[in-house]
DNA sequence: ATGAAAGCGCTAACAT
DNA sequence: ATGTTAGCGCTTTCAT
């Protein structure tokens, strides 16, 4: 009995079997009624949904997964839920979540390769699938999880796995070419986590651009993809000659912006900064943050979806990621590079 | 069957059945070796964990959920994903429902009751407890949802139910307090939705401290507790002769600095603004937040702990909410308020 | 279109 | 300490 707790219980919870009895039908009938509508007569079908209403019956889910394995249940798997990239990915994939009948397991792996297995383990017979947005483990464990359930990877590419990302290369494309309008020459990237694999792309997609566009394109890092660790970017950056900086991400640019601001470097008269993401705060930091707008909400949503048709019974779309574009939102923390004449980089203190 | 997806699955997943008879034992004992440890004989415990091992068996917490009751799954209601505060506060309850060994199911109700009802219908069979973080539910709702299942309300006081808050009064006194010594005498509250208990609280403790340092409160409002809803405050307050806001977030907070920039202005110098729950974003706007620093990840944290022991058959504590202390934090958006002598509050147009 | 009956995998009395 | 047995509430053949 579940009723250590009896004090709460106002009388048990209707079952198929109060439904039958109360209308004088049998419980499969019951059942059909909800699990299958057509499979049942108009009319008793109407006549079941009304009794069913008056004894507050509700369906139990966690019956119906036992026998049947569906639980309208699936899990998001995000590495770090206070990156604020995640609001808006959350709540597209939120969002498709419930517009399809199913509610949302989020785990949060606190960037660690062990959590989120362990977390998988947990929810694993829990969901129907799995949403894994930044995963930090290794395209062979991902495709070991996908070959026992439906798996839909976010923000990276899995050869043989169902996966939907932005167009990282084409972002910052758009991102160097801004730069290279403006006179900039040397761009320096500001490298994101070791382990992500949109990090690789995006610097390798920096360099291209800028190698076709004549331009010098630098590196450092790698850096935690934080505003603290953008802090220690800034302070990095003083020994770099360089008037333009694209970063990882917002959350990375924004502790650049700061960091600069604290040395005394004027942004973007003495340097140029755009970030990646257009996450929360990059339209009111100071100044606001040139940044490439991945469509958050979107790849949410989009991969949710891709999840749910997978779920029904559609084979993965494996053969290639899904490409959602990207777009250059263009604010105040991007300018023409200083002249020459003006006064040399800045040497740090205060 | 559940094979529409058959490809997928290795072979049949292993049951206490299968570790049974593999190690000659009862499917009960296996059953125990899992679920009561100590029960067992340690060494029959020790081989059947190791059989278990060998042939990949799992306990189904779908079946043991069906019988026991036990999907070790809390479900979190938030109001909006969307807003910063609930960063801290899921990411504390995620870890504390973690260290207890139970996953967190997240619904994102967008602001509205209605939907909020539907979450927890769906979600309900499914979890042990909820949190119920920023309900726009009524208290009878509440109760009612109380009556059936372990429940803790965050962020709001409902009489005969656990909950847990921040210590919104002395908060917003040590904000008044603060204007107080700068030298204010009039300050304006900006409302956030009357739907939100603690929205009534903090115009309470705003007017009663302002009654007792002597100093004049006033109020405008409601509006929506966003940035969006700060930027039309904004306009509102250039109507007002006042030299200091209390925002009812921070997010609304962020709004009014904005706007207030748009109009030209000057804040601190001219116009003082207080934010509240110190989140994502309030350092590294301009001019950075003066705000009452709510203690979110604790807020998050203790109330999965309290739903916790309570799952765990404790009575629940709803004699009085507890309460955590928040914190002012002092940035740049305070100041002493202009001098007489100084121009006349400004006038609308850029 | 509906009913009867057999489980899904597990836990919890009740025996032993 | 372990085995036996009876379900949890539902879906699903297989009959009718």
């Amino acid at each position: 009995m579940a009723t250590s707790r009896t004090e709460r219980e106002p009388g048990p919870v209707p079952t198929i079997y109060d439904v039958a009895r109360e209308c004088g039908v049998s419980p499969s009938t019951v059942s059909r009624a909800f699990s299958r509508p057509g499979r049942v007569s108009p009319l008793t079908a109407e006549r079941i949904k009304a009794t069913a209403e008056r004894l507050g019956y509700r369906t139990n889910p966690i019956a119906r997964a036992l026998v049947a394995a569906r639980t309208a249940v699936i899990g998001v798997v995000v590495s770090d839920i206070t990156n604020p990239v995640y609001f808006s990915i959350i709540r597209g994939a939120e969002q498709a979540a419930s517009d399809a009948g199913f509610s949302m397991l989020l785990c949060d792996t606190r960037e660690s390769a062990r959590t989120e297995r362990a977390d998988i383990n947990r929810a694993l017979p829990l969901v129907e699938g799995l949403v894994l947005a930044s995963s930090r483990m290794s395209d062979a464990t991902i495709r070991t999880i996908a070959a026992r359930t439906p798996v839909v990877v976010l923000n990276r590419a899995v050869p043989a796995v169902a996966s939907v990302v932005t167009d990282n290369a084409r972002g910052m494309r758009r991102a160097v070419e801004h730069l290279g309008e403006l006179g900039h020459t040397t761009i320096t990237y500001v490298a994101g986590p070791q382990a992500s694999w949109a990090n690789g792309v995006r610097w390798r997609a920096v360099q291209e651009g800028a190698l076709e566009l004549e331009m010098r394109a630098r590196r450092t890092g790698p850096y935690s993809p934080t505003v603290l660790g953008g802090l220690s970017a800034a302070r990095d950056l003083l020994a770099k000659p360089t008037t333009a900086v694209i970063a990882y991400n917002d959350l990375l640019a924004i502790g650049v912006l700061r960091g600069l601001a604290r040395d005394g470097v004027a942004v973007p008269a003495q340097m140029s900064v755009v970030g990646f993401d257009n996450s929360f705060g990059s339209d009111f930091c100071t100044p606001s943050l040139t940044t490439v707008a991945a469509p958050l909400h979107a790849l949410g949503a989009t991969a949710v979806q891709q999840l749910v048709s997978q779920i029904k019974g559609a084979p993965p779309h494996t053969a290639a990621p899904g490409v959602l574009p990207a777009q250059l939102v263009v604010r105040e923390s991007t300018a023409p590079p200083p002249r020459r004449s003006d006064p040399a980089p800045p040497q740090p203190g205060s």
